[in-house]
DNA sequence: ACTGATCGATGAGCTAGGCTGATCGATGAT
DNA sequence: ATCATCGATCAGCCTAGCTCATCGATCAGT
């Protein structure tokens, strides 16, 4: 059986506009000969007459005119979508940017992907990353980026924006003899077991994480490793050991036999800061578009100074 | 700009499932070369390289995944529809058939139109008939069958399907005397003042509707008529009126102040009954099909003898 | 390393069919 | 009765859809 046309399909569509051959034909940009072939070999291929037409009268049959209510939005859909692939394929965009995050999506986060949908036609596909293995599936081109916290120092990767710092917090089990204190002290860290990320992450990203010694030298534990955040506090809620998190996380995963204590005493710039992370030899311009976004949302904040688009330096490792 | 065509799309569909060219150009019944020619100009239609093909490997690329993700259910939406409404074309179905009803849609109705659907393929719009004008629509067209009450005899009509005779109950004002009866006698009826329906309906259906006369021969005041059943019912528990009704519509409208009392003394035959009816000369099969799906419904109910499909000897009026 | 097999790209060449312009016949207005 | 409008149809041109044959690249096996 002869395939239909687009042609074809467009042309009913137009008449069933104007009803008037003439002005379909010029619409189309074709000879008005040509729109009622064009008509006719639908009409043959279908089996049924579409459109009822005398030289005075045109108008669509009943079938015609229930062919076009269902073939109208199916058409327009298949165009749509052809045509904003095009679009997407001449600003060399894609569809979806694959982005995974630690931790937790802050709200300006989701409103510059919302941003990035509405303003470039570019959606979000967003996936978790594990815990210890932050730059393994941007490395690996599952990713195109990453929210991770830095440092990040791979020579593949781009930090294309910094999110603003965060102070670190110190999550214990709620009976712990330390959470009845407002705060605690860095140098306290020494008596304790921190829990570490577990994963492929490079040594001067974890030592970035859990550092090796107390800014007085004295060395902190560290004899289990945690693939999730939960997993985490499920075990600091068991009491053995203590955990590093940021303040949105401790906010997010408040849970009742888990405290959260501001840590005092650290050097400055100890503080957690979280990037945007890509391969610097795929960078699209959609991914500039969302660091671009991410500035806009995150202006005024306070924020790292460093300038994004630049290869992050490397943070100072103990 | 070039147009798309379906065949490059299907090709690129195809060769998305196979990936191998060979494969592809058997599948779509065409040469090799030709499936290398259409993605091609695919591809420079698009702007973008959708498949990274060696002599050896044939992959999509990360644009022609997700173009394909995306154009696929597009172009299957659109080619089901062309497929369906051929389909229904060959069958000389329609997409819709245009139902009219009056006063309630019973159960096995709407099985009727589900089964009419998922056997046939044809689908209802479904739409209330003023009450009293049951054929009009049918008559003009605007509606391809109507389940309106018997009887139906004028000589466009057939009726397809005659409905289960049901009783006809009187509902009058819950504090009228006669609410605090079980039943009410026929010849009661002269003293009321009974509501009629206001349309275009033929006479002899109004008499019908509404006796003239009690069996005994006393005369039926009706001096108010009424579009619509709720119209009816709130004219009823004002008080002044009274209303024939089936028994079906007297369960599903029931409010408290109106009651529904059974008629006693009636001659026999005088009860409701419902019937599809259509115009003869515009019986589509889907037409039968569904009076078809309704007998198997009803079957084992009680229900008129009359076989589908002859025009309803009027019923005596008067 | 050589050979052969497999696979996609490319070019030449044929022709079906997409498209136009001219014309005809039907219809309705004046 | 005349004229204007409109869709169908036909003849004919030429684009572009399609195939065949061939080439070059790649990989397995020896």
């Amino acid at each position: 059986m002869n395939p239909v046309h687009v042609q074809q399909i467009e042309c009913l569509l137009t008449l069933a506009d104007e009803l008037h051959f003439g002005r379909t034909a010029e619409r189309l940009g074709c000879s008005q000969s040509r729109v009622s072939q064009l008509v006719a070999a639908l009409e043959r291929r279908m089996g049924v007459r579409l459109v009822d037409r005398t030289s005075r009268r045109v108008a669509l049959t009943r079938f015609g005119g229930q062919f076009v209510d269902e073939v109208r939005p199916a058409y327009e859909t298949l165009t749509s979508v052809i045509a904003g692939a095009h679009e997407r394929a001449r600003r060399g965009a894609l569809r979806r940017l694959r982005v995974g995050f630690h931790g937790s999506v802050y709200e300006e986060v989701t409103e510059a992907f919302r941003r990035l949908r509405a303003e470039h036609g570019v959606g979000i596909a967003l996936s978790e990353i594990p815990l210890g293995s932050p730059f393994s599936a941007v490395l690996a081109g599952e990713l195109d980026a990453a929210m991770v916290e830095l440092p990040a120092s791979e020579p593949e990767l781009t930090v294309g924006f910094r999110f603003p710092p965060q102070d670190r917090l110190l999550a214990v089990a709620s009976w712990h003899p330390l959470a009845r204190a407002e705060a605690v002290h860095v140098e306290a860290l020494a008596g304790l077991d921190v829990l570490h990320p577990r994963g492929d992450a490079p040594d001067y990203w974890r030592a970035a994480r859990v550092p090796r010694t107390t800014p007085a030298g004295a060395p902190i534990r560290s004899t289990m490793g945690i693939s999730t955040v939960q997993e985490g506090l499920a075990l600091v809620a068991a009491g053995e050991h203590v955990q590093l998190v940021c303040r949105p996380l401790a906010d997010r995963a408040a849970r009742g036999d888990v405290r959260c204590l501001p840590v005092e005493g650290w050097g400055e710039g100890h503080s957690s800061q979280l990037g945007l992370v890509w391969r610097a030899d795929r960078a699209v311009p959609a991914l500039r578009a969302l660091a671009a976004l991410l500035d806009e949302e995150f202006a005024g904040a306070p924020r790292s100074p460093a300038p994004p688009g630049v290869p992050a330096a490397p943070r100072a490792s103990g």
